[in-house]
DNA sequence: TTAAAAAATGTAATAGTATTACATAACGGG
DNA sequence: CCCGTTATGTAATACTATTACATTTTTTAA
């Protein structure tokens, strides 16, 4: 089941908006890009796309990727787990792995320090394998 | 050896302004927070800043945390291998840990797909040990 | 040694990202 | 239906980072 399939059938007009702006993007997007991109559609002001890109992070279907301030859609709805980002340096697009063990493996190191982990930020940059390619 | 000990021998005056005032915050500062911090010792714009930091990172004196846009001290001059960064939601603090295997570990899930990694960011949020005891 | 080239620094202006504050509208339980 | 709550709209502002260009310093080589 893809993001297009899924027929945002619960979300509101903004979310499907920007949802649906997110899907077509080949690379992640920043609010002002996606609030540029909605303008015709009636978006008008940055909140209105920070307020539904939270809301959409939060129903797990988008991921803000932090070191590059912007958004990409989430692999599948909703999933377990600590995403990592492969984000090519040449053609920009992302790629969305999930592993629990390796996440898992990275909190050991500061676990041993008595540090309790609550989220992490896993970005990795470098080439893709058609651009290594190319 | 601490950053303190070290006199700073061939920075620069801005170079050495910077690294002093992160070495004495117990948190990441950003760009404009240590701009402001500086005032009085003579930095008046913040390209002055954002240059000096760029130049002390690429000597492996500083750290950019990514999903904070601030920066921290090394936790030693120059090292090899990715840093993973343990930071606290309550007090703020930062540790650095330096591990090549876990580190490397990570990159073997998009190596699958063919992709060749470059940088990694690693930024772990949660509560620190102080914290949880706290 | 000194003049031209190159690199570093200073300053101002502007671009890009995100939040606060407050008004308005929609929703839901008594 | 009324009121409290929640979501949304809009404007203003705060925070972060870069571009552009002038000036100074350093380096290099004649």
């Amino acid at each position: 089941m893809t993001h297009s399939d899924h027929p945002d059938r619960k979300l509101t007009k903004n979310q499907s908006l920007v949802l649906n702006a997110l899907a077509r993007a080949k690379q992640p997007l920043g609010a002002y890009s996606l609030l540029d991109t909605l303008r015709d559609k009636g978006l008008k002001a940055p909140l209105q796309v920070y307020r539904t890109l939270d809301q959409l992070a939060a129903l797990g279907l988008v991921h803000r990727l932090e070191s590059l301030n912007a958004w990409t859609i989430c692999c599948q709805n909703q999933h377990e787990g600590t995403p990592i980002f492969a984000i090519c340096n040449d053609c920009g697009t992302v790629a969305e792995h999930l592993d629990a063990t390796v996440a898992d493996t990275l909190t050991t190191l500061p676990a041993r320090s008595g540090f309790v982990p609550h989220r992490s930020v896993i970005e990795i940059y470098g080439q893709c394998n058609a651009c290594v390619k190319g």
